[in-house]
DNA sequence: GTGGTCTAGACCACG
DNA sequence: GTGGTCTAGACCACT
């Protein structure tokens, strides 16, 4: 498990976790019916609470991600969406900001910039 | 003040209507000088609690958006630097974005670049 | 809240809270928009811990049975469920009851003893 | 031994097990003395863990269910008290309806009522 | 005051 | 070993 965990952020960890797994499956990197680390195993690597983990293991679930054998452990669901299905995604999303940021009498150059600018917090402080 | 609050959005109560007004004043809904509702107005007409809508009113003050005369009520500042405040629309509304890519597993490249090709409808694009 | 919990019930103690309100709600106990006890009142008088409240909570906000207004509290959701679709899912859950007990050999009378005997553990002790 | 395991299904694995051969049991699907399928034959058909399998077999002989001949097998016992049996099988069919019954808010009267209504179609039911 | 998040532990049934 | 439930407490933002 490749990530790890930004307490300045302002996500809860447990968000946290549910996006870099939501992320891990869906480009890839848990592959169907491959095996999450366990809550606990989770919890020792990135220095939380298992119930921390365990509430983005269940949410996870909720989501229909993943899903659990109990006594064993939790695993990556298959038949999960598909590239084609993550292009709808992407225009739905883009659709939805685009129609805010019109609504904010803001361009698109603005609005770009802006993502761009929130999603490197390298350079100086924002705000 | 043609505005309603969503209980269902992320954003706190008084950052709803801090948005809103901050929007209303860049668009120019909102002129220099111009009375915003006063609190127990705006609470009523919105169906908040008014420290509620004190706090965004309080807030806006600091940021300079808006001033007091204390026993009057809350005006509109004149020489608002308009781009800094888009900024601060701009700034919300990308992470609103953001996160709502994040939630669907999208990079901030794809989202990106789903707002690029969805604002240049040049190359003839369907819908 | 006139209820108990039953720390003898094979139920977890957040889903015997669950299905109590769920009954108060549907009898007309609770009425639309009505505000639930508080995740604290309502733990000190069942002498549990608030999380095991707030758990039931939410679950029962993920239903659609009640809705959280930030900072006030829990209210009961209006618009749900009418007399004549609970006899709809009567009739569901006594269809799945009965294909359930054909499948086992078990006639209706049977199943009816057995039911009525589940339901009320006054009399000796079952198994 | 056709029957399958329901991995959703809110009962452990090995009561599962346990219902179904129960069920052959008294429907006369298993006989005095059959064999009952190895626990690796069993475990390897159902995919489980043959630990699992062990432990309904060895609950089922405290039942009486079935006797174990030591580097033989598991055989199902003769002699037994099908009445008893049945009633076990309505308790666990008798269960699940009951707690399918309060997930929707019914009450006990409602779910029995539903019952014999549904399975007395002379008075002109419809479906 | 409210609910939301988190920690630090515990015990449990299940496999 | 696994996840599920529960307790006892803490701090937080919001109203």
């Amino acid at each position: 498990m490749p990530f790890k965990i930004d307490s300045s952020d302002v996500r809860p960890i447990y968000i946290q976790i549910m996006d870099e797994i939501r992320r891990l499956i869906v480009r890839g990197g848990l592959k169907p019916d491959e095996a999450l680390p366990s809550v606990r195993q989770m919890a020792v690597q990135l220095r939380l609470n298992p119930n921390t983990v365990a509430q983005a293991y269940k949410e996870l679930e909720r989501e229909g991600l993943v899903y659990v054998r109990r006594g064993f452990g939790t695993y990556v669901k298959s038949g999960i969406r598909s590239s084609r299905e993550k292009e709808k995604l992407a225009h739905t999303v883009a659709s939805m900001a685009l129609a805010e940021a019109r609504r904010n009498a803001l361009t698109v150059d603005e609005l770009v910039a802006a993502i761009l600018n929130l999603s490197k917090p390298e350079s100086g402080v924002n705000e």
